[in-house]
DNA sequence: AACGTCGATGGTAGCGCTACCATGACGGGC
DNA sequence: GCCCGTCATGGTAGCGCTACCATCGACGTT
């Protein structure tokens, strides 16, 4: 060992605040490890020594660096969290509780948009593995063995949310989408439907309301759902031209029952410039309770998912995992509801 | 040193995929320096050592530690965007670019949302600063001189969007929100708007925009302005009720500018129930072209953003500082658009 | 033939923190 | 009075990677 710190001086890399913890403990006359207990356990030491060091940390602004802590600690507190797209409003709901509990937690949140193909999922997965994340929130449940086989080779805890699956690759949260469209196309039966239609994204989840409410609809016999499909994301002017679309071919439509608000939103316009009665002669559902549904002219019924408890409940999971808590239920059903309003 | 290498079995540490850039090279019959190059700089291998460098990732399904990476190269990939708030659509299109944009340049985004208090962002600052982002991204100018010194002394890029000033406190690109308030007092006038209204959210850039439609109809002798404020964030129904009770007040209101197209659209809707003709008896503009202004009835007449071209900018800013690349101008005024449709 | 140049690869020493074990001081039980 | 447990603190050795410099041939030049 030739001389033991001019190290900093010689080399020549970009220095951050420059600040270390030991140029605290320095500061503070303890050595470095406790100051890494002043900041991290701190019931462990002394009132006086405690407040040595905070008043060092004070003094200098020393901000700890958690990328070192995380590679020693093998613990980063970071969390992935991947939505198809953050563009879509539906999710957003879910991504805000999920950030404000993990803020509250110490764990900050790296947000992925993996669009809705496997390919650019895939390619994301090894940039998000590489930071070793404490866990991975994934929108929808993964369906690609190799993402799934990716993803517990990793050893990360994962959290799948929106859906539901008896077999998650490690934990889930959601509801049943088929459920949704069972329970909508029953809705609309008992209010005297017979010729219910479908305005639905191309989605995955999309389609399994889109099945649930067909399968519903022909338990009572009604066997031919008309269905228009727009791609995602949806919008009030998609909405507007596949209720126009519908009515060209089906005239009779009593119903319809949109895979979004907005779609609805775009449904209850296109039927008030056409002078058609919402929902006297066309009711229409509408899929989110968005903040506008209650509002909208006639109010929107629609149904509500609950996203700040997913997303809530998907937070609390990985932190749990991540201190080592352990899981007793893997899957979690947080249901949903229909909310009645003047629309349907 | 009792002995060299057990320290692996010995510790207890939680080990990730437990394979480590050492075991590639062994694999490989190569030192871990040159696999370390494969994955950053294959040019300068020879072909064949690459191939069997990546012949043994391939094998091992190794993915390289990004943590360890950033704590050597100081260099952590990360960039952190602070939104007040995720759930409002304003600024999504932005965090959707930036995403894309961070991600095909191998660089992750660490969402922070600071809700509108400065004292959040403060407490969220350092949880961002402790991860050594290679940047930061906030949305509006940051004002608290606290703040703003923090930032400066981390040393870490800085972009202020969606606002523009001459003094960021490194870079900025936005557009001046006072200026759409001119401009859109202007395009009111100009069609013969006497008794125009406004109805706004009670944020910051909200009320600069307020502040130069004030400004803009004055200078056509209108001095008052009648004004409805909403609380943060902005509904379709807050527009409805806002419009509702400036009617109350002022039956003779000739115009509205809604702070975001949400609202407009709640002030579109309120208008119709109450047989109001718009834009016959009232004119009704909207501000951030949102998906559903164009399709609305009648069309929204809006203020267009660009918040794509805003993202972007900003990401190429950070990406151009960490790369080392000098730049140019610091201060990018993307400015804005009136788009005219039937509501306006 | 001697020399410099350049391109490919390797060795060494950390980046700033934490896990683990060691140490020393103190107090209580016998 | 001795031993042991407990508590506060410290020392050492990495976490997995990259910066920096060294090395070693293979060339081209004069």
């Amino acid at each position: 060992m030739p001389e033991p710190s001019p190290s900093r001086a010689r080399r020549g890399r970009r220095r951050g605040a420059g600040l270390t913890l030991t140029d605290v403990a320095r500061l503070a006359g303890v050595s470095p490890i406790t100051v890494s207990r002043a900041l991290n356990t701190p019931e462990q030491l002394t009132a006086e020594t405690l407040a040595r060091v905070r008043e060092a940390v004070a003094r200098t602004g020393y901000v700890p660096n958690r990328v070192a802590g995380g590679l020693a600690s093998s613990r980063s507190r970071l969390v992935a969290v991947l939505v198809p797209t953050i563009a879509s409003p539906v999710f957003l709901e879910t991504v805000q509780a999920m950030t404000e509990a993990f803020s509250e937690a110490g764990y900050q949140v790296m947000l992925g948009q993996s669009g809705y193909g496997t390919e650019r999922e895939e390619a994301l997965l090894d940039a998000i593995i590489g930071r070793r994340p404490d866990g991975i929130i994934v929108t929808g449940i993964m369906h690609s063995p190799e993402v799934r086989r990716r993803l517990g080779a990793a050893g990360i805890p994962v959290v799948e949310t929106w859906d539901l699956t008896p077999t998650p690759i490690d934990m889930v949260v959601g509801f049943s989408h088929e459920k949704v469209g069972l329970s909508v196309a029953e809705y609309l039966l008992t209010r005297g439907c017979r010729k219910p239609g479908i305005i639905s994204a191309d989605d995955l989840r999309a389609g399994l309301r889109r099945e649930g409410f067909t399968a519903g609809v022909a338990r009572a016999g009604v066997n031919e759902v008309p269905a228009a499909l727009v791609p995602t994301p949806t919008t009030l002017g998609a909405g507007r031209r596949s209720l126009a679309a519908l009515l060209e071919r089906h005239p009779d439509l009593d119903a319809v029952f949109c895979s979004s608000d907005m779609m609805a939103l775009g449904a209850l316009t296109e039927a008030a410039v056409r002078g058609i009665d919402v929902p006297g002669r066309l009711r229409v559902v509408g899929f989110g309770d968005n903040n506008f549904a209650a509002d909208a002219s006639p109010a929107l019924t629609t149904v509500r998912i609950d996203g700040t408890a997913i997303g809530r409940k998907a937070a609390a999971f990985v932190i749990d995992r991540a201190e080592g808590r352990p899981i007793e239920h893997h899957v979690v059903d947080l249901g949903f509801q229909i909310v009645p309003r003047a629309s349907a």
